[in-house]
RNA sequence: GGGAGCUUAGCUCAGCUGGUUCAGAGCAUCUGCCUUACAAGCAGAGGGUCACUGGUUCGAACCCAGUAGUUCCCACCA
């Protein structure tokens, strides 16, 4: 069978994957085996791939398949989140092109909509993960607005409220003007802006001349001004105690207030007070009993409250007042500013603030087990350094506006009579019972629903119970085997929308953290560091990423430079070195699968030494893998992995034991070195297999035919021994003896096919003529020989323990050789100098260390010798 | 305004409890090779005042202080 020079990603992902489903090796279910649990963070139903996914997902994958590989119940929950901000506006839009307006709909018209787009279009993002390799368990697919989730939704609502935990209340909010709604604090992205701050003139009350001037950067709220405020200790103001001033435009007179939260630095040392449009306002209007004015309505058009302008979007306004404030010569001066602007996180409009009715959840005590559990190390952050990022967070967390006037979402369970009475319960007729308690004239019919829906995050705070049905069947199976859970994988950008509410949840309803470790990865930006971004256009689209080099060399690509919590600059060359990994994996089994076995034949020695070697490094270097995992240090752990297979294995391993070339067709390898390299290739290919799942499947089956059962999938990850390291170190002498001759030959510009001799001088110890034959062959040598004495016209070099000579045809550059050597001399004689130094140093040798100090002394003796030897060979060279 | 982090080769990053001439890896670069696994490759080489300044120490990339630059998080200065 002809096996392509190139591999071929499009031949196989879809095979194996498909293969991989049907044998359902993603499945998982309660057993008697320890359970490893991964629950995805839930992508928007409306998203499509982007990178961040594929990061994100891709290390998850990674983890799960290592466990799933080492004996572990692996299981990893998908599904995705309604997103009910996002997604609403999506299904508006859509009904906007179509000519229909939301506000004609009814409620369920709406949702019906909403629902034929979710299952239209819902969820291609799940199908984009399988082409990533994302070995979830499909089965266990969960929507956070599926019956039992919602039903789960609604049943801590109304619990949170029995516990007085929740309550609704008139309060000023972040209100998003596009979305119609209300948005959480964590919702609203603030951004520093160019302003202009607009000096304006208000008239005391009952004096014709007299002026006070206020400083503000939103004009378009003078309309609803019920106050200016000054500092108590402002002279410049204390006369003006008790009197009032004239709010242009409208010529309302209103109080001259005093309190000390003005800043008399700030602009002119004096404030207008709009309680309706500013937090800081509306406390200052509670505290001084303030008139609201509500001038701004909830599409961000004036109301008819503000008397002026009506119906015109403020921003416009803001420039419209301006200019007619400045004809009345009202404006003092206009100022260019800096200042601080909220933005809404999904819609991006300018948040204003506004006073409304909402429902709130307490937070002050709910957080108290979230941060002592993380606190203690009970949860692990990884990076570490987040811990004190949510420590800051929860130590300073606000009570939660869970509310929005949206449809899509879970409908608040509150229901109202007419009266203004409350229950708080699932169904209507239970509400009923409990309002006719209030009210006895009650008719089911006058009792209305809440119409508002709760935050999305109100639902996915309960993914990691809610997808194993622990609120319905909080004793399940599922629950008690799965939960907590182990490892979560997501952004540090929801560390505090959804990780932190996750694990207060945790606490609250299982009494017990969702999962053990968070691995927060960094952000993809592209080459100049910009977030990758739809707008900006920057991202490329990851399924073409995964067309161009497959599903592994992406994987790859993108794990070589993500450190955890660190930001990826993400670039595509990265994958380009994934493809290229890939390829040089398949040509490695090209090249054995290419042998022919002599089953006769002796194991050479200098492939028995080899054998040995690789078996040593692998073992090493697997316990390096394996640490590195398990500290998460996911990038190291690959580039490990892949220096193991590309340098050791593939470029000394093979060429050491390649069998050798004659007359046209590669000699048979013996059977020993044969069996040998097929497990060594096995156990890297599961060494492998996390991060490239599909080539390493394919290769697995070309190597030898295997059952489904024994797929690479669920092979077992090999097991490191601690065993002595002894043959590696030797090795590495051996190496630097091969890449100096390499090195002579490059630089003396000497063929590979040109045969040479070299000559070994041992000044120390015993010659070790075990690796020998290897260094004749990886270096195309007629022979090694041990001689006593110098060898005349010849190159030569000198390690530690010995001199090793290449005696060259040609002849030999005297002068460039002494120069090489008196280099080579005048680094020696530094290093001995440093060690001389520090070992004539009476502190060193009383502070330091024992064995550092022996160490010293053997260094001195090493470099001495090594003087020596570099000196004769000088002198030898002046003949 | 408060807090946290970062600064090591052209790029992306390692560098654990201060101790091997401790300055390392991958990529990129340069040189020579189309050598029967792989040019998506092989072999070799060159790249760094460890941001700056001072201190502690026998010894500092590492500990301490300050300075500069940078990133992120939080916050209601109009």
């Amino acid at each position: 069978m002809e096996i392509p020079k190139n591999y071929d990603p499009k031949i196989t992902e879809d095979k194996w994957y498909a293969y991989w489903l049907e044998h359902k090796f993603f499945k998982s279910t309660p057993d008697e085996r320890e359970p490893y649990t991964i629950v995805i963070p839930p992508p928007n139903v409306t998203g499509v791939l982007h990178m961040g996914h594929m990061l994100n997902n891709t290390i998850q994958d990674v983890l799960i398949r290592m466990k799933r590989m080492q004996g572990f119940n692996a299981c990893w929950v998908p599904g995705t989140d309604h997103a009910s901000i996002a997604t609403e506006a999506k299904v508006v839009a859509l009904l906007k092109e179509k000519g229909i307006k939301k506000t004609d709909l009814s409620r369920e018209d709406f949702l019906k909509h909403a629902w034929e787009w979710k299952e239209k279009y819902g969820g291609i993002i799940l199908k984009q993960l399988e082409k990533l390799g994302a070995s979830c368990d499909w089965d266990r697919t969960r929507f956070t607005m599926e019956d039992d989730l919602s039903e789960a939704v609604i049943d801590v609502f109304i619990d949170l409220h029995a516990k007085g935990q929740i309550y609704r209340g008139v309060r000023m909010v972040n209100w998003d003007p596009q979305g119609l709604t209300a948005v959480s604090d964590e919702e609203v992205i603030h951004k520093e802006v160019n302003s202009k701050l607009y000096y304006v003139k208000y008239k005391i009350e009952g004096d014709n001349d007299e002026y006070i001037t206020i400083a503000t950067t939103r004009p378009e709220t003078i309309l609803g001004d019920t106050a200016v405020c000054v500092h108590p200790e402002d002279e410049r103001y204390k006369h003006l105690k008790g009197k009032r001033v004239i709010i242009p435009m409208v010529n309302r007179a209103v109080p001259v207030i005093f309190d000390d939260y003005i800043d008399i630095e700030f602009g002119t040392g004096a404030l207008k007070v709009t309680p309706a449009h500013d937090i800081n306002d509306y406390n200052l209007g509670v505290k001084h009993n303030l008139e609201v004015i509500d001038t701004i309505a909830a599409d961000g058009k004036m109301s008819p409250a503000a008397q002026f302008y009506v119906g015109e979007d403020r921003f416009a306004v803001r420039k419209k007042i301006a200019k007619d404030l400045e004809e009345l010569g009202q404006i003092v001066k206009i100022e260019d500013i800096k200042n601080k602007v909220g933005y809404s996180e999904r819609t991006d409009a300018v948040i204003e603030p506004r006073l409304s009715m909402q429902w709130f959840l307490k937070m002050d005590q709910v957080s108290k087990p979230a941060l002592e559990n993380v606190l203690n190390g009970e949860i692990k952050l990884i990076p570490e350094k987040f811990v004190n990022t949510y420590k800051h967070w929860m130590e300073n967390v606000h009570d939660w506006c869970i509310s929005r006037q949206l449809w899509w979402g879970q409908q608040i369970p509150a229901w109202y009579d007419s009266k203004g009475n409350t229950a708080v319960c699932k169904t209507k007729e239970e509400a009923f019972e409990k309002l006719r308690v209030k009210n006895s004239e009650l008719k089911v019919e006058d009792i209305k629903q809440d119409e508002d829906v709760l935050d999305t995050w109100f639902s996915s705070w309960l993914w990691p119970i809610s997808v194993f049905d622990g609120f319905k069947n909080p004793k399940g199976k599922d629950i008690e085997y799965y939960y907590p859970t182990n490892d979560l994988v997501t952004a540090p950008e929801i560390l505090f929308f959804w990780v932190a509410r996750m694990i207060i949840a945790g606490y609250e309803y299982r009494g017990a953290k969702p999962f053990t470790n968070v691995y927060l990865t960094g952000i993809v930006r592209d080459k100049q560091g910009r977030k990758m971004s739809k707008s900006l256009g920057n991202s490329p689209d990851p399924i073409e990423l995964i067309e161009k080099y497959g599903a592994d060399g992406v994987r790859v690509g993108m794990l070589l430079c993500s450190p955890a919590g660190n930001d990826l600059p993400f670039d595509e060359s990265m994958c380009e070195q994934g493809r290229n990994f890939s390829n040089k994996i398949w040509n490695a089994f090209r090249l054995i699968n290419g042998w022919e076995i002599d089953a006769n034949a002796k194991q050479s020695e200098s492939n028995k030494i080899s054998v040995e070697w690789f078996d040593a490094k692998f073992n090493e270097q697997l316990n390096l893998i394996d640490d590195l995992y398990s500290k998460y240090r996911m990038s190291e752990a690959l580039m490990t992995t892949y220096k193991l297979v590309w340098d050791d294995f593939c470029a000394w391993y093979l060429e050491m034991i390649k069998p050798e070339f004659v007359d046209g067709k590669s000699l048979p390898i013996d059977k020993a070195t044969y069996d040998a390299t097929i497990v060594f290739f096995e156990r890297l290919l599961k060494v492998l297999h996390p991060f490239m799942p599909f080539i390493t499947e394919e290769i697995w089956h070309l190597i030898k035919e295997r059952e489904a059962k024994d797929c690479i999938i669920v092979a077992e990850w090999p097991k490191a021994k601690a065993g002595s390291t002894g043959i590696v170190k030797d090795f590495e002498i051996v190496m630097e003896v091969i890449t100096n001759i390499r090195n002579i030959r490059k630089q003396k510009n000497i063929s590979p096919k040109e045969k040479l001799q070299v000559f070994e001088k041992v000044n120390q110890g015993e010659a070790i003529k075990t690796y020998d034959s290897i260094i004749v062959k990886l270096c195309n040598l007629t022979s090694f020989e041990y001689v006593n004495q110098k060898v005349d016209g010849a190159i030569s070099f000198v390690l530690k323990h010995a001199e090793f000579y290449v005696p060259l045809l040609q002849n030999i550059d005297v002068a460039a050789e002494k120069e090489r050597l008196a280099k080579d001399l005048e680094y020696n004689k530094g290093f001995l100098k440093s060690v001389e130094i520090k070992l004539s140093n009476e502190k060193f040798v009383a502070n330091a260390k024992p064995e550092l100090i022996a160490n010293e002394k053997k260094k001195l003796a090493d470099a001495e010798a090594k003087i020596k030897a570099i000196e004769e060979q000088l002198i030898g060279l002046k003949n």
